[in-house]
DNA sequence: TAACAATATGAGCATATACTCATATACAAA
DNA sequence: TTTGTATATGAGTATATGCTCATATTGTTA
């Protein structure tokens, strides 16, 4: 069954759609890491981090290489933080949207009182 | 447990990371659209279309409202379409690049032979 | 070679997702 | 009020995901 356009979009998107996911391209935005670097920034079970890291190469969104025992991990595409950069700005305005509801409550509420 | 940054933008990106979302999405780029209308054109059973167009509402990425028997969906953020195009680049590149080392291969095998 | 360190993976479990069928609800028009 | 249409939802099933523990693998160093 071939993939469509769609499917791929989804795989990308799928590979990225986990907070601790979220967290480690972070990570990478400045540094390339290996596993044992990671590991303790995110506070994440070895095997955890290791299953996560793999999820996201097989997507190609990482790419390792071995340096001695370490395996070390960067970004592919740097579009990969421009989509993140992008549902940031998505949450952020549904959070300034959540405030403003939530003022203009609070002004209806100290008026009445 | 408060949500952190990337919680929500995980909640995001899931509520996109399936093709039948994305498919939706893309429907609503230029019209607003109804259940019954998505569902012939997306070729979706109603009831799983109904189930996907109110997770893309719970994540707030849709807006719904009634109109008779009809209910339509728009989008509510226009960074939506601004992320799937990006996510679109990075599989076009991700296409080439595959296109590019098959090309190499077929090559190399025509001058052996 | 033995001991160690970093990473990968099998197995098991709990939970989430996608889908379908059948049925319920909401609204419209006769 | 009855009939019909659009949408929502309960229930059941299959599959995927996330996590952990234990163990395997790979490469380093004494």
């Amino acid at each position: 069954m071939k993939k469509t356009k769609e499917d791929m979009q989804a795989e990308i998107l799928s590979a990225l759609c986990h907070p601790n996911r979220i967290k480690i391209i972070k990570s990478l935005r400045k540094d390339i890491l290996c596993n044992c670097e990671l590991m303790p920034l995110l506070r994440l079970e070895q095997s955890n981090l290791s299953r996560h890291l793999k999820m996201l190469e097989n997507a190609g969104i990482l790419i390792s290489w071995k340096e001695g025992l370490r395996v070390n991990y960067k970004i592919s595409d740097k579009r990969i933080f421009d989509l993140l950069d992008i549902a940031e700005r998505i949450v952020s305005k549904k959070i300034e949207e959540f405030m403003q509801i939530m003022e203009n409550y609070t002004e209806k509420f100290m008026v009445v009182r």
